[in-house]
DNA sequence: TAATGTGAAGCCTTTCACAGCA
DNA sequence: TGCTGTGAAAGGCTTCACATTA
């Protein structure tokens, strides 16, 4: 493998082919071919080899990829080698389905933390985890914590936003799009569900709606 | 403007710019040229009148953009210029949270419909909508929904999905990525937020999570 | 003059075909 | 023989520069 840029289409790839790679393990699967894998997965197979080739190639000619090793691999450049804690601000209805979701354990995700500014919330277990005050965010550097989740209400994105960053998280998966995300060095991900819905209809084959 | 391919891209901008237009337009801005709505959303100003320009272009050269005509224009496109009626199957704490969120209005959505299958809640109202058994989403064909959101956990996610489908709504927006697609034609938009979170770690300048 | 709309250039990603290796 | 890894071709999106229009 030569100097090349590596697309960021391939990178947000990864994830895709770890978790199929991790179901394959469980079903007691030990090597794969590019073919079969992006015939589970539904993709092409030179993506796959192309893919992997951005990164120095994991395969053996004539067998396939061993899957252990490829998952290992891809945790690496994924840097989800490590284990990540996060720290959740907003225990609303959507903060607790976020607290409560099983997925994240498979990329190495731990929420270690939950905040809120409700008085009657704070100091409530939930999930293991004991709800704390916003204002105890800053504490978030000693703790080792890297990552943000922000479930808040639209009003009060901006400055959980701005506390987040203030206390040294790298990355932060934001649900509100009511914030702007400075120019600050961390990576921020925003999900806006509106807006995904939003891109629907375009693309849906016929409608039945109702004339507005 | 001639008959070429408007990359999906172009597409999926849209519905930002439709945000940032409202916004404008409820500032009392009726007017505005690319180059202001460029600075205001952080994007380039020829990019936004190259995508205009894939449907057309709807400015005045020397003036710029009627605010008002633009937003009507994209509606148009992404076909938002009708109310889509959403039902939503799983009334969690997820689907609590979608169901109270505000942000669906503006692009002309109306949850209309909520399922679950826990005695419990079947009968309860939530946010105006009477929680309904999901062995009634056959009826959503009659009632004209065309929108389904899947928010029941992962086990229930293949079967909602089918009976959604079956239903003939045609689009689907899900968090839930355990089911498979199927090649029915319609349209399905999966938000997986742990795939999301992992694609954090990558992008994060420096990390100070913990070996594993 | 000021700003749009667009052909063309540039750049990046995907796809292909095949050399090379187990 | 079977499958990987990769240079090269193809395709598509973004950027640019400018002709055009109010």
């Amino acid at each position: 493998m030569r100097y090349h840029k590596i697309p960021d289409e391939a990178v947000q790839r990864l994830p895709i082919y770890l978790r199929g790679l991790l179901f394959l393990l469980e079903q007691g699967c030990k090597n794969i071919s590019s073919r079969n894998l992006a015939d589970f997965l539904g993709v092409n197979h030179w993506q796959i080899r192309k893919d992997f080739s951005y990164f120095g190639g994991f395969g053996t000619p004539g067998t396939g990829y061993d899957i252990e090793r490829l998952i290992k691999e891809i945790r690496k450049i994924l840097k989800l080698n490590v284990v990540h804690k996060a720290a959740l601000v907003g225990v609303g209805n959507l903060g607790l389905a976020v607290l409560a979701y099983p997925g994240f354990r498979i990329y190495g995700f731990e929420i270690a933390a939950a905040f809120d500014n409700d008085p009657k919330k704070i100091g409530q277990k939930v999930a293991n985890i004991t709800i704390e005050n916003v204002s105890k965010i800053q504490t978030l550097r000693k703790r080792k914590i890297d990552l943000g989740i922000i479930t808040v209400p639209c009003e009060a994105a901006q400055e959980t936003f701005d506390a987040l960053a203030k206390a040294g998280v790298m990355g932060v998966l934001s649900f509100s799009p009511c914030h702007k995300t400075s120019r600050k060095k961390l990576k921020v991900i925003i999900i806006d569900i509106a807006m995904d819905l939003a891109r629907l209809p375009y693309y849906m084959p016929a409608s039945r709606a109702a004339k507005a």
